[in-house]
DNA sequence: ACTTTCTCA
DNA sequence: ATCGTGAGAAAGT
């Protein structure tokens, strides 16, 4: 790192360095903000301090409303979001979750009540390495070049019973190349014992970079970590059964194969593993092991920041509002409610609740493609067209690439002073070569050289993308669109535009065996394993439209458009999504009913001792309340109290006086009693009545910890809807748990827009008129998206060897 | 609904 | 000093 500045100044030289060796010594990623200022000094009254100014000028301006917003706020609001959040929550949070009714449930009992088989992983390597990875989790999802996570639970279950043998790695020393450290270590790991290891230093002798001050250490304690547990014979090392040692295998084959150091973290789900792989950073790992006390002793902590997708300036206005740690993040989640979109909130109280994705996820499909480039200033505008022009064909080399044509085309623009701009366009029909782009890019860029015309812009930098990718529309316009462009697969293979049907030579286009016959879900199947590759099996008939074994991949967005598209054809096989038996050919008036009764059906079943929800009124109906029938629902939220009082809010003010005091606030959304009396948090905090106290509008919080203790008996409760069962076998009790999660399914699709078919009948007559189709109201407000307030999985074309960075530098400089 | 900006990785 | 790429959210229109 000592790619020194042209800085003038010896001294900002100087103290740069010595802030970025902090960091590549693994020293907390906080101090990067060190680093940041003592470069904004060495930066100040240039054009690009100028504009972080401004940034951040803006930044507290967001801050300053905020607070304007919060002082606004009265107690009895605050109260009322109280209650609500966390209803509001498990109703939502179910319901997404119930896109996997099966693959969930069977983890979500064990996981939220007893252990949790499930382990996620997360790594840092390079590239060749990526095949060991699959050696243990052949669907790891690779973020990256150097990251990706790996779900090891089936492979731990396999791995246990393997002889030492299997587990058994010899260490490579063959080559005296350049990896001499790992082979300096390695090679003399055997035999050492803890006090050997403690005075290895030695082993670094001969690596003269890392030897400048006590660095070595620092090194040396994570190989001896690492090395203490393997059994170690001669030149081989044996790992064990145990989660913690396959990573420590599996970074000591990749550090044997590339002589690359890895770090990982262990933890049941990819957000804390993420954490965690953090932790030990340059070479090391750390675990939460699978128990809910474990995650929450780790996150009770935990500062927000350290939270993928917690950035720096979500950091600084949760800071305004006190929120340091997660702890404070589940404190404040009511205001959090009040002052944050649902879907920033909704991140939020799983960060807070530790919780994460626990499955691979697929990639999802591109949304856009971009290009940008800067450069040292340009403001004539016939070379800013040549570049836009040269952009715009780059972009469509990419494009072609994947073979995606897209309708809007942005330029982005960003002057001198580092202020951005962007400029979109959206066409009819979609455009992919560069001339189309260029044509559209041009206008464009033609209209903000015009606008201050006597002045030249003087750009750094320019930008193309494109989005709006033809089959994102498909997706759009629902089954329409889908069906017409099944159909009118032919004639896309066919420019003459003649309809004449094709024969099935052209599938080289088009999935395997898509025709007219067959329901669109049996087209979209084997679509989807053509496309993905997913180990699909393409069974004759499309029975399994919501069966439980469906491959973990669909999401509730699939869901939703299995459930609109089902009925694109009047009449065909489908399984009830309920009872998941198979209805045979019923049209979708019957398919209703049935699915009526069977959710009336389940309701009894499930809550017998829900009085206070009428027979009549199955539970999908109370989620469409609306203000009208708001009364309704508050006092079906009374009824409950009783029981969830003593639960939730064991100490200061009942329910009753929560609830009356709260009682004309308007609620955007109501939910069912249902859930407001469910579950998660006596599940993950007995008793937290601590908040309750503490938290009104301007108390102070910071008095009270997580409460992580955890109901001790052994008896099965329905997570979702929060009765004790009488079963006690395992499988019973995950098949309950799954129709409770599909109930959740329906009400949340419900509640996108409702049903009135699938109501009952007392609600219809309210709220719409006669059999809207499923397909037709269900998407109208297909609003929600992936919750969190970031992903990151996209593939990107570039990749950056982050942190490969910090190993390969630091062995080979 | 489409654009634009912000935020994050 | 990032830079480049891509994505989601939210605000603006």
């Amino acid at each position: 790192m000592d790619s020194t500045k042209e800085n003038n100044n010896d001294k900002d030289g100087l103290l740069l360095r010595m802030g970025l060796n902090d960091n590549k010594a693994g020293m907390d990623g906080l101090d990067k903000e060190k680093i940041n200022k003592i470069i904004m000094e060495a930066t100040k009254g240039s054009r690009f301090y100028e504009n972080e100014l401004k940034k951040e000028k803006q930044v507290n301006q967001r801050i300053e409303n905020m607070m304007q917003q919060k002082s606004q706020i009265t107690t009895q609001r605050l109260w009322k979001a109280q209650l609500q959040s966390t209803s509001n929550y498990h109703a939502r949070r179910f319901g997404v979750r119930a896109a996997m009714p099966g693959f969930i449930a069977k983890r979500l009992c064990p996981q939220l009540t007893i252990v949790s088989p499930n382990f996620d992983k997360y790594r840092e390597v390079s590239k060749e390495v990526m095949e060991i990875l699959a050696d243990y989790d052949p669907n790891f999802m690779a973020v990256s070049l150097d990251e990706a996570y790996l779900n090891i639970t089936k492979y731990l279950e396999e791995r246990q019973n393997w002889p030492e043998d299997k587990r058994r790695y010899f260490v490579n020393r063959g080559n005296t190349t350049e990896n001499e450290k790992s082979e300096a270590v390695i090679s003399k790991a055997p035999g050492l014992n803890e006090a050997a290891v403690s005075i290895s230093p030695l082993l670094f002798e001969d690596s003269p970079p890392q030897l400048q001050q006590q660095e070595p250490e620092i090194p040396s304690q994570a190989h001896f970590e690492e090395q203490r547990d393997p059994q170690v014979l001669q030149n081989s090392v044996i790992f064990g059964t145990s989660a913690e040692e396959v990573v420590k295998e599996i970074r000591f084959r990749i550090e044997q194969k590339t002589s690359l150091t890895a770090s990982a973290g262990i933890a049941p789900n990819t957000m804390l593993a993420k954490v965690c792989s953090d932790k030990n950073k340059p070479n090391g790992q750390y675990q939460i092991p699978p128990n809910r006390e474990a995650v929450m002793d780790f996150i009770k902590d935990l500062p927000i920041r350290k939270v993928p997708g917690i950035g720096k300036v979500t950091e600084k206005m949760l800071k305004a509002l006190g929120i340091i740690t997660c702890s404070d993040l589940y404190q404040k989640r009511a205001l959090l409610s009040l002052l944050f979109s649902e879907t920033s909130w909704h991140s939020f109280l799983h960060i807070s609740l530790g919780l994460g994705s626990t499955q691979m996820e697929r990639d999802g499909e591109r949304k856009s493609m971009s290009i940008e480039r800067t450069f040292s200033e340009i403001s004539k505008a016939e070379e800013l067209y040549s570049l836009c022009q040269e952009l715009c064909s780059d972009l469509a080399q990419d494009l072609q690439k994947e073979g995606l044509k897209g309708k809007t085309v942005t330029i982005k623009l960003k002057n001198v002073n580092f202020e951005v701009k962007t400029r979109a366009s959206t066409v009819a029909a979609v455009v992919s070569t560069a001339e189309e782009i260029f044509a559209i890019a041009k206008e464009l860029l033609k209209v903000e050289i015009d606008a201050d015309y006597p002045r030249p812009l003087r750009l750094r930098l320019m930008g193309v993308r494109i989005s709006g990718f033809s089959n994102e529309e498909d997706r759009k316009h629902g089954q329409r669109s889908i069906i017409s462009f099944l159909k009118a697969g032919s004639h896309v293979l066919d420019p003459v535009g003649s309809v004449v049907d094709k024969n099935d030579q052209d599938q080289v286009m088009k999935p395997p065996e898509t025709s007219h016959k067959e329901s669109f879900f049996t087209k979209k199947r084997s679509e989807m394993s053509w496309n993905h590759q997913d180990n699909f099996k393409c069974e004759p008939e499309t029975k399994q439209s919501f069966q439980v074994s469906q491959p973990p991949s669909l999401s509730k967005e699939e869901m939703k458009e299995n459930l609109e598209t089902e009925n694109t054809d009047d009449c065909q096989v489908i399984t009830c999504p309920i009872c998941f038996k198979e209805q045979g050919r019923i049209c979708l008036e019957a398919l209703n009913r049935h699915v009526d009764e069977c959710l009336s059906r389940t309701l009894v079943d499930c809550d017998p001792k829900t009085v206070a929800v009428p027979q009549s009124q199955s539970f999908c109906s109370e989620v469409n309340l609306d203000l009208k029938t708001h009364k309704t629902t508050d006092s079906l939220l009374i009824d409950f109290v009783p029981s969830v009082s003593v639960d939730v809010f064991s100490k200061g003010k009942s329910m009753e006086d929560l609830n009356t005091r709260a009682g004309d606030e308007q609620s955007p959304k109501q939910y069912s009693s249902l859930w407001s009396k469910s579950s998660l948090d006596e599940y993950f905090y007995q008793n937290s009545s601590q908040e309750n106290e503490g938290y009104d509008a301007k108390s102070s919080g910071g008095q009270t910890t997580l409460q992580t203790s955890f109901p001790r008996d052994e008896t099965l409760v329905c997570p979702v809807c929060n009765l004790q069962q009488k079963t006690s076998d395992l499988m019973l009790f995950n098949s309950h748990v799954d129709i409770c999660l599909n109930k959740g399914l329906i009400q949340e699709l419900k509640k996108d827009k409702v049903n009135p078919v699938m109501n009952c009948p007392a609600e219809n007559s309210k709220s719409t008129g006669s059999s809207g189709k499923i397909q037709k109201t269900v998407n109208v407000t297909a609003k929600t998206k992936r919750p969190g307030l970031m992903t990151q999985n996209s593939t990107s074309k570039k990749i950056k060897p982050n942190n490969s960075k910090y190993t390969i530098d630091s062995f080979f400089k």
